[in-house]
Parts: C-alpha cells; structure tokens; sequence
DNA sequence: TCATTTTTTGAGTGATCCGAAAACAATTCT
DNA sequence: AGAATTGTTTTCGGATCACTCAAAAAATGA
C-alpha cells in the first residue's frame, strides 16, 4: 500500500520530460507554427506514433511544454511577492530575464513571449492560450504594485496599471533583443535604465 | 517621349498594389509561417499561380510587403531627425506606435515586430532580414540620441546604447501588448510612464 | 491578319502536414 | 501459461505545403 505499484503495460523506452525538454526547446526557438511533428519526433528520438500516445497532439504538446518552461521559474516572477519593496522586486525581475533570455545554451528570449505570438488562423487558440500566460505574469506583477500603493511606496497619484503594462513591455521589449541578438550586458544596462522611470515619492 | 507607352502583352487583371496590401494585412497578423500561399491568393482574388508571376515567391512578396508596410511610416521614425529635442522626439514616436498598433481595422501590435519573430528553420533568411529592419529602426533612434548627447541635451555620462535599447523595447513590447488585447489609451498611458526614464541634465 | 508578349487559369509536381490504424513487443496480473 | 494492458514501429490517409507547367486569353506592333 505505501511504494506505488509498477505501472501496467509495456515501459516507455525514452525519458518523457527529457523529451519534454526537446519540445520545449524547439518551440521556443521556431514558435509553434514553425515546427511540425515529425521534426519533434525526430529530435525526441521516437516515433510521429509514439508522440501521440505520450503526449495526446501537438497542441497538448505545446501546453505541456510552455508549462514546463514557466516551472523553470527563470523569470524571478514568484520572487516578486517575497521581495521587501516592489522596487526592488521589480528591479530584480528585470535583471532576471535579462539573464534568461541570454543564456548560452538556450534560444534567445522569452519563450512565451516570442513561441506563438502569431499563428495561422486554424492555431489561434494556441494564441490565445500563450497570451493568457503573459497576462497572468503581468497580473503578479500588478499586484505587487497595487500592494506598493496600499502600502505607501507609491505615491496615489501613480496608476498601478500604466506601471504594469510599462514593466511588462520592457521584459518583452528585452525578449525580442535578445532574439535580435543583444547580448546579456546590454540588456542588464537597458534594465537599470528602465528603473529611472520608478516614480518618485512626493 | 515623354508620355511611357503602354507595356506590350495581356494587361494584369488585378492591383498589384491593394493585393500587396492584403499580403501585408495576412503576414502581419498572422506572421510568415502562418500563412499559405493558397490563402494569399485567394484572398488576392487571383490563382496561385498569378501570384508567383507578380511577384516571384512567397519570400519575395513578404520582403515586399514589409517594405510596403514601412513606407506607410505611421511609427513616426523618420520624424525623429526633424524633431526639435530627441526627447521630444523619441516620446512623439512611442506615441505614435501606440496609436498605429491600435489601429481600429488593422491587425494589433506592429508587423515587423511580431510578423517574422520565429520562423521555420528553412525560414531563417526571413528572420534574419525581419531582425535586420528593427535594428535599422533602433538604428535612427541611435543617432538621434547619439546628437543630443553631442549638443548637449544629454549629459556625457548617459549611454546612447543603453537608452536606444530600452526605447526600441519600449516600442517592442508595446507591440506584444497590443497583440494581448491593451487598447490605445492604456498604451498611450504607458508611453508617457516610459518617458519619466529620460535622464536629468545635470 | 498574324506574330509577339504578357497574364490568366486549371491541373499537377513531389514533399510535407497532422494524425490514425494495425501489427508487434514488453511488461503485469491471474 | 495465458489474458490484459500499454508502448513500439511501420504504414498509410487525406489534406495541404510551396511551386510549376501548359494552354488559353488579351493586349500590342507590324
């Protein structure tokens, strides 16, 4: 009753999250739309048939893998909540994706932010699922911010939803530099000059 | 002599220019791998293969396009020279962007931003040449910048990369925020929030 | 009228798209 | 040992991919 019972059928022969992984990777850097199945079964080292059984379609694919890459947690949006002033956190954030759009051994970018930004028509709701990921790390942003009002940091004056929607387009701003290629020291100089736009307390 | 005779054979049936157009509005909205040739003529009203004689390929009619969509110039970066401040100028171009990536009938976000971001692997030289145009842009707002500092509207300890970076991602991520659905005032809100980064003269 | 030039369309190229069916293989349970 | 279950592969479908060819159509020049 306590060690799990062995599955029942015949064992899957490769890593399912190593897989997992090289989906991921291939999406991110191709998008959605640039990468058909069979590039993916080959890079898996398995079968077209062999995917589906595992993973269901390409698009249940696609979610799984964006979900995997946001539990990497490389963006330092949970640290958000825990951080002593929303300046800082926000600060930290930026500095955060600016070294994870950059690093050596993976795509450039943000992989939710570039991944599926446009699809073909047939896809759209593929576009609508990865649009609703970054409204809702723009929503933990919000809410640190509104937190900051409540709690004096900010002054009244400021509207916590033009701060959002500024902090959220450098980090996408940053992505797509990063994809132009920029490199990691310009974007962390480009991050500390988006700081100078915090607001000052009266 | 002064008057262009008539060119020789069968008169082309449609406008080059408005099927260039309903190309433009396609690859814009749903970016180069998400549209099929047979979708662009169709909604050209022409056969695919009409399609190849006007234009030579579906690289080519992109390249096209693009040029196309940056002659309309409504990113007000080529007012960006004429201005009389680059402060003045720079915030007149995000102000710009956001309306143009709010557009009523046009597709949201900017089509060199988000046409081309992530392509197929055989679709690396549209990329590359899509990467090519917005650093071109960044490259204007470079020099801009670069002549404030000369003249003195900038003090010598700011760096021109740095505040180029950060506008063009400015500019960037307002595009991808336009394509998650932010209408015009929230962006045009957040342009101005983006101008309070502009560094104090000494 | 007739050759020349260019655009038109329908049909079709091989390749690739996502996905499914079928047969076989490897494991557990009875 | 044999049934049940699940993963494996090969193969295949029907659709679509970017693109091309052949022949007809519509204009000009002689």
């Amino acid at each position: 009753m306590t060690d799990s019972q062995r599955p029942r059928g015949r064992p899957r022969a490769f890593d399912r999250d190593e897989a997992l992984k090289t989906a991921m990777l291939l999406f991110w850097r191709h998008g959605y739309d640039g990468v058909p199945v069979a590039q993916l079964a080959t890079a898996m080292g398995i079968a077209p048939a062999s995917l589906y059984v595992a993973f269901g379609s390409k698009e249940a694919l696609y979610r799984e893998a964006v979900r995997f890459y946001l539990s990497l947690g490389r963006l330092g949006i949970e640290r958000l909540q825990e951080s002593a002033s929303a300046k800082e956190g926000v600060h930290a954030m930026l500095r955060s994706a600016a070294k994870a759009f950059t690093q050596p051994d993976l795509p450039p970018g943000c992989m939710v932010g570039v991944g599926a930004l446009r699809c073909a028509g047939e896809n759209r709701v593929i576009e609508e699922a990865t649009a609703e990921l970054r409204r809702l790390s723009a929503k933990a942003v919000h809410l640190r911010i509104e937190r900051a009002r409540r709690e004096g940091e900010l002054g009244k004056d400021v509207s916590p939803q033009a701060l959002t929607d500024f902090f959220s387009a450098v980090v996408e701003g940053m992505s797509v530099l990063a994809c132009d290629g920029a490199c990691r020291e310009r974007l962390l100089h480009m991050a500390d000059t988006a700081m100078a736009a915090w607001p000052v307390v009266d």
